[in-house]
DNA sequence: TTAAATACCTACCTACATATAGGTAGACAA
DNA sequence: TTGTCTACCTATATGTAGGTAGGTATTTAA
């Protein structure tokens, strides 16, 4: 990922916010080029096609996301605070602006998409779901969280609400979002 | 609303279906004259500019909103018929293969949206909103439901929850939106 | 019965998106 | 010094989207 020249790491960086505020329909190479005051070709130089692009920045979603458990993981991180940084990492990214997380930010064009960037989003959504759940199943044997549905399906409905959340707090403001992520916990039987 | 011509009401049919299972900048013109057998200028001849399109069909849904509440209101249903009638529709709408709600759809291409379609998102979603939080009222005084946030948060959350339940399903499948509306239920102190 | 309104068409335009071909300038290596 | 690689560039092909101008045929209403 570092290993990166700079102009690589900046173009998958605006491609990731672009894609985030705007879906896979949404943004453009020119969008990109244009931050970065260089021409449509150089971005084709690194990614032939938009379907390379948003395949490769979905994977480095991928791969940061396994170095931060494996960070948490390591620090010994209860499973309140494991989600308080999914929480966190939601709202950080609501105020630069991203309207979705990237998984979901492809799903609304999913259907014509190259298989290509789904399969890198169904892997991205899964390893989301198969953390939250470890989360969750700790927690409920640490006595932290209780709730009345099955880990894989509270996991599945918090992921569901957040990508809700979100979504709506670009139009109703960044309260909506704080708002429902007291909710989630609650949902969880988490009082601080 | 019926008042209108077969072919205007056979284009804002097809509008609401694409524009719901691809966003605003994910669907055209010719997505719908194809499927109608018709030329694009046609559709320009009822709906000028793209946005009049849309903005008329998020009135519309606004205006069908209204008329099935008052239904709802004059044959006395309960708070929990009311709010599995929301279910069952989103549902409905998920087997006809629409991946996500009109009001959501347009979400995340918010930003550069014409005044005009934002406004009318704007409002329905209020509607929808207003609704929802009267029914939980409703099931709260009546002993229907029983949950620990405001009324207003909860339901802002059933909002959400759906919303991203809905797209999460349009990968992982129906019983994904299943469960959810269960978790949900769960989440009201709600159990058959 | 005629005039106007309606519904739809052909033909076109502008803008822009993705993508390719082919070229240049500098780094670096043999 | 020659060759090759990287990192860009210009120019262009191709497709598509939104939108307009103006025509025609059919319906409606005076």
């Amino acid at each position: 990922m570092t290993d990166l020249n700079p102009t690589n790491q900046q173009i998958l960086r605006y491609a990731r916010l672009f894609l985030q505020c705007g879906g896979y329909n949404g943004f453009s190479y020119k969008n990109i080029s244009q931050q970065l005051g260089i021409k449509n070709a150089s971005i084709h130089h690194y990614y032939p096609k938009k379907e390379d692009l948003v395949a490769a920045l979905l994977e480095e979603r991928r791969n940061y996301l396994a170095m931060s458990i494996a960070q948490m993981v390591e620090s010994k991180k209860s499973a309140r605070e494991q989600l308080q940084y999914y929480f966190d990492y939601a709202l950080q990214e609501f105020d630069e602006g991203k309207c979705i997380c990237p998984p979901g930010s492809v799903i609304i064009d999913f259907q014509e998409l190259p298989e290509k960037v789904k399969n890198q989003d169904i892997l991205l959504l899964d390893d989301i779901l198969e953390w939250l759940a470890n989360v969750l199943q700790n927690g409920l044997e640490q006595g932290e969280f209780k709730f009345l549905d099955t880990v894989e399906s509270h996991s599945e409905m918090i992921v569901e609400t957040l990508m809700g959340a979100r979504l709506l707090s670009s139009i109703k403001g960044r309260k909506t979002l704080v708002r429902s992520i007291f909710s989630i916990k609650l949902g969880l039987g988490w009082r601080d």
